[in-house]
DNA sequence: GATTCGTGGTG
DNA sequence: TCACCAAGAAT
């Protein structure tokens, strides 16, 4: 891999922080000022997602809890319900959580520091360095993805990504590169770099402002850079999702409180082994599909006499479930339960 | 330390 | 259709 002198260093922050200057995307709602909370709250949705599906969820959830003793007085099933389609639920859970313990233990004075963000829940090592250095002026790397693919090329990085050991290997690296006069804008302009020229797929090196700081495009090798072991594929499942009808109402089940879709109510669902163990008059000649990160899950529509309730069975009116945060693969269900009817 | 956690976009 | 990705954290 390369490594820069200080001289390189100094030439690129100016590099990066001018191109920022001039064309960062200062437009993006959470950068109108650099509050800790608005930090927190976009830093927890960006988290796997991304920014044009961020965006509204971002505006909705400050318009309805502007501040963060609101977040954390709120009813829990108001903030899954502003999470509603956004996935990765417990983000949600773990945002009031930390809005909680910032407004009861700490009495509304923020931790400062990456090391003491940490404590909140959901925070973790990246969201921490994002919040100390924007909001607060730490001069620490904030290592997501971005910076990842950025630094990976730039230096010619051979650490595997998809390994946790590589954070810290990453971190080390970019620590003495993060500029201390303007910590923030460093983090936040690499991003701006990942998400323009540097990107995934398709990077435009050729264009890009900090081209001659690149090693790995100046090589030829830009496409082998970040290396990262390719994961699994998801495993599929086959269940069996009833509808049970009483009074206009239809019958729903919770999940337990750990797991996938923690908490969530949907159809009960019932794995099978195959679509021979169906039981009951079956409402669609294809099955619901729904592809999660590492599963795949397959569900036949059943239409069922009512029966006993199970505990954490019950029957909703459509105002009642409609006003619940529900998963994205419940509503692909009602919506070919109601295009069958 | 590997696995688990959602969803929508894209080539 | 499908693999892979997008501002990771918790277990």
């Amino acid at each position: 891999m390369e490594t820069w002198n200080e001289q390189t260093i100094k030439k690129f922050r100016k590099t990066l922080l001018d191109w920022y200057d001039d064309e960062g995307r200062f437009h993006l709602p959470w950068r109108v000022n650099h509050e800790p909370y608005r930090v927190l709250v976009s830093e927890i949705m960006l988290q796997q997602t991304r920014v044009d599906t961020v965006i509204p969820y971002f505006e909705r959830f400050m318009k309805q809890l502007p501040t963060v003793e609101d977040l954390a007085k709120a009813p829990e099933e108001v903030v899954l319900k502003l999470w509603e389609g956004l996935g990765y639920y417990s983000r949600a859970r773990n945002l009031q959580k930390a809005a909680q313990f910032v407004v009861n233990e700490l009495h509304g004075s923020w931790p400062e520091s990456s090391e003491d963000l940490q404590s909140l829940p959901g925070v973790g090592p990246y969201t921490a360095a994002a919040i100390s250095s924007i909001s607060f002026g730490e001069t620490v790397p904030a290592v997501d993805g971005n910076q990842y693919r950025v630094f990976s090329r730039l230096l010619k990085i051979d650490a595997d990504i998809a390994d946790t050991k590589s954070r810290k290997i990453f971190y080390d690296i970019i620590a003495p590169i993060v500029d201390p006069e303007r910590p923030g804008d460093f983090n936040q302009a690499i991003m701006d770099l990942g998400s323009s020229y540097m990107t995934t797929k398709n990077p435009n090196s050729a264009q890009s402002p900090v081209r001659q700081f690149n090693a790995a495009y100046r090589d030829g090798v830009e496409d082998q850079y970040p290396v990262k072991t390719k994961k699994q594929r998801p495993i599929k499942q086959l269940f069996m999702a009833s509808v049970v009808k009483k009074n206009g109402q239809l019958l729903f089940e919770k999940r337990p409180n750990n797991g996938l879709l923690a908490g969530f109510w949907t159809f009960p669902l019932k794995q099978i082994d195959s679509v021979e163990d169906l039981v009951g008059e079956q409402l669609n000649i294809k099955p619901v599909v729904h592809i999660f990160t590492h599963r795949r899950w397959e569900i036949w529509l059943v239409e069922q006499k009512a029966d006993n309730l199970q505990d954490n069975q019950r029957y909703l009116s459509p105002e009642e479930w409609q006003s619940l945060s529900l998963p994205k693969v419940q509503h692909k269900l009602l919506e070919k339960l109601y295009d069958t009817e």
